[in-house]
Parts: structure tokens; C-alpha cells; sequence
DNA sequence: CTGGTCAAAGTGGCTC
DNA sequence: GAGCCACTTTGACCAG
């Protein structure tokens, strides 16, 4: 097995030039002044001579790319068209972003795990409002049943069983009494289960 | 300086 | 074996 993964010709050596400020002025909000250095760290051709530069001798930190707001761009275009790229789609893909292949087939993958995990997170909010609606309805049911049951206990209080009607199906209970609770229940449920 | 965040890249397992 | 995914590592950057 080798030392060095198959892509650390990305590990680029030429980027760090004593001297050389990785900082420069800021022309832009929130995790500005990136643009100078991810235009050298980008900066094609890489030669095969590089890939065997970084395999011989002990290896070097890692030099990290940062993609200009361009090349961001672009790619994000190319995700909302496509979320997988084809071979020829990400050679073309590379070309015009002056990137190697496989920078394109990273993004891509990131991109789709990014995206995963936003609608994750999206289900996830969706699910706690969910939870905190039937939680609310159980409380109300809940009451609901110890009402029932101090009527049961003084049977005096109650004018006609008629008044309760059970659901075939789902075999709730409901009162005339209480319609508004019936109605929230319903309300609670997603379209699926209402659908009854 | 430190800890947190973001995103590029490495790794290993899985599928086709 | 290529491609994808989940998980992880790592470097850059920022705020406090």
C-alpha cells in the first residue's frame, strides 16, 4: 500500500513561499480574503513530475484548496442541474474550472452530503413540531378520558350514551361534547393519516 | 491563543 | 474496478 493516497499531487508545495501572505486584504464579508490564496493553491498545470514529488521523500502537511467564489459558482450551476456528474461531464467540468477530475467528483460528493444533511435537518424540525402537536393533543386526550370517567362515576351527570360515537376504524371515542377536540386531533395528523 | 465552524480531502465499505 | 456514501481528518478562518 502506498504511503501517500493516489491524489496528493494536491498536496502543494509551491503555495507556501516564505513570505508569501496567505492573508490578504479582505474585500469581501464573512470568510473574505481567501480569494489570492485559492487562486495560487488552484493554479494549474500540475505536472506528474509534482505527484511523484509529493510520493518520494516524507511527506508534507497537506495543503488545503480553497475554490474561488467563480469556480463555486459554476459548480453550484452544474448541482442544481445535475446532482451526479457522468465521466464527461466532470472531465468538461474540470477543464473549465482548472481543477483535476477528481476535485470535482470531491465537491460533488460534499455537495450531495451537505444537502442530505440539510434535509435532514429539515425533517428534524419538521418531527419536533410533530411531537411537541401530539404531545399537546395526548394531554388533551388525556383530560378528556378523566372527564369521561367523573362522569361514569356519577351516571346522573350523563344525559344519553348517544352522545358518544366511536370511530369503526381507528375505534376513537369522541363526544359530542367535545368537537373541537376532534377537530384538533385531526389537525395534528399528517394528510396520510387524516385521510380516513 | 483557543475553540468552533466550514469545507476540501482521505479512507473504507458497499453496490452494481 | 469504478463510483458512491458515511465517516473522519485536516487546514483555513473567525470570534471571543
Amino acid at each position: 500500500m502506498a504511503i501517500l493516497p493516489e491524489n496528493s499531487s494536491n498536496l502543494d508545495l509551491t503555495i507556501s513561499v516564505p513570505g508569501f501572505s496567505s492573508s490578504p486584504p479582505s474585500d469581501e464579508g464573512s470568510g473574505g480574503g481567501r480569494e489570492q490564496l485559492k487562486l495560487d493553491m488552484n493554479r494549474l498545470p500540475w505536472s506528474e513530475d509534482d505527484e511523484e514529488l509529493c510520493h518520494g521523500g516524507s511527506a508534507p502537511p497537506r495543503k488545503k484548496l480553497r475554490l474561488t467564489r467563480e469556480q463555486s459558482r459554476l459548480l453550484e450551476d452544474s448541482f442544481r442541474q445535475n446532482h451526479t456528474l457522468n465521466p464527461k461531464q466532470k472531465e468538461a467540468l474540470a477543464k473549465h474550472l482548472m481543477l483535476r477530475p477528481r476535485q470535482i467528483e470531491v465537491w460533488f460528493q460534499n455537495r450531495r452530503a451537505r444537502s442530505k444533511l440539510k434535509q435532514t435537518e429539515m425533517e428534524c424540525e419538521y418531527l419536533k413540531r410533530w411531537f411537541g402537536s401530539l404531545t399537546e393533543q395526548n394531554h388533551r386526550l388525556h383530560r378528556e378520558v378523566e372527564e369521561l370517567r367523573a362522569m361514569k362515576v356519577a351516571p346522573s351527570t350523563v344525559t344519553s350514551t348517544s352522545s358518544l360515537t366511536m370511530c369503526p376504524r381507528c375505534e376513537r371515542v369522541t363526544t359530542a361534547a367535545s368537537p373541537s377536540m376532534a377537530a384538533s386531533a385531526k389537525k395534528a395528523l399528517p394528510l396520510k393519516e387524516r385521510e380516513h
